[in-house]
DNA sequence: AAAAATTTAGAACAAATGTTTGCAATTTCT
DNA sequence: AGAAATTGCAAACATTTGTTCTAAATTTTT
């Protein structure tokens, strides 16, 4: 049986050294690091540890080890939640955003730069950046962004969802702002998270 | 002169290369990508991208080269913001973070998990992880990790710092808490962003 | 339009780095 | 303790991939 430890010390150091450098490590980095004689005994670790679907690696490819489970996502920022601005057009992509996958994980994430305050009561703020996993349906207590038309105001805004006698319900978190009481709405994304830097 | 745009459009594979693969391409990977026929000619562009400072690279390494300026910032989580509760020490550390620097700019930072809600209307929940910039001196109005004696308790707490008439005070944002008026105060960092996720 | 400069291509070369092999060292099993 | 299996080493090898060189193509300048 090999030594546990030591797999994990190279799993580490690969994961380490990438971060740093920007690319992985070479199997005589690894060897230099961890003390390690031979490269064959390094070269063999990495085989190991992408057998046990630690590491994604092609073989003869230079440098090309790689996190099975990478530890970041990138989620694209397409704009801002804002009564009336279309979102989710293509043209609105701001960039990407790495995000760490132990706090924001999960399929077709996007970021959203938020703007009001109505829902400041479940503490999303006046430009926090919301983290939204893009799904088409909800469950009561959700926090969507959501597209309506009530036939007076329309557009996209981030609230609290429910369905309530066959009426969708999205309930801003700010006690001075009223339901939307509705009988479409189109759910965009269940916020998952959010993002704020203090200017 | 060279063609700006075809340096960009390089510039921008090797970033998403990277960012989608782990580890960056290979000049043959940039003359597939942008119908490149000879590979001095990507060789010749990475070549002015590193001289123009966008690229950094070590002549003869394979697969080495990284953009010069991170999009990342790595982050060590360091552990918990609760009275009484040691933090900083390197035996708490649960992992690094990868942030992007779009939002969390700025050396020595590290996050802490907010347990508590006496800040809860500056919008940090119980939970929430903030992100620390860490520095020994305060602004009046920062938001601050500090660490307090007063004779009676003793920790590490998330407070808005002000100083007043030769004293310290940490003020808690939530209207039910009382302010501590401290003769002194350990200042850890500034509380510069955070991180939510919801469950 | 000719000359000069720059950019690109094609091919060959050289070095870094993954891979294989045979054997020694160590550990595990009987 | 001895046998068997596993692990580690050293060295050679193979391939990928960076690099260089020369000339053709293109663009810029005169």
């Amino acid at each position: 049986m090999l030594d546990k430890r030591k797999l994990d010390a190279v799993l580490q150091f690969i994961n380490r050294y990438t971060d740093e450098n920007g690319f992985p490590p070479t199997v005589r980095d690894i060897c230099a690091e961890l003390q390690i004689k031979s490269t064959a005994t390094a070269y063999d670790y990495v085989n190991r540890l992408k057998e046990m679907g630690y590491l994604q690696k092609t073989a003869g490819k230079k440098r090309a080890v790689s996190l099975a489970s990478s530890n970041t996502v990138r989620v694209p920022l397409i704009g801002t939640v804002t009564a009336g601005a279309p979102i989710l057009a293509a043209e609105n992509y701001e960039g990407y955003y790495t995000l760490p996958t132990a706090e924001f994980s999960g399929e077709d994430l996007f970021l959203l730069t938020v703007r009001g305050d109505s829902m400041i009561e479940a503490g999303i703020f006046n430009g926090d950046k919301i983290v939204v996993r893009k799904q088409s349906s909800a469950e009561n207590g959700d926090i969507v962004v959501a597209m309506f038309d009530d036939g007076i105001e329309e557009g996209a805004t981030v609230k609290r969802f429910f369905r309530r006698d066959g009426k969708f319900i999205l309930h801003p978190e700010n006690s001075s702002l009223t339901d939307y009481v509705l009988d479409n709405v189109t759910i965009l994304g269940k916020v998952i998270g959010l993002l704020r830097s203090f200017r």
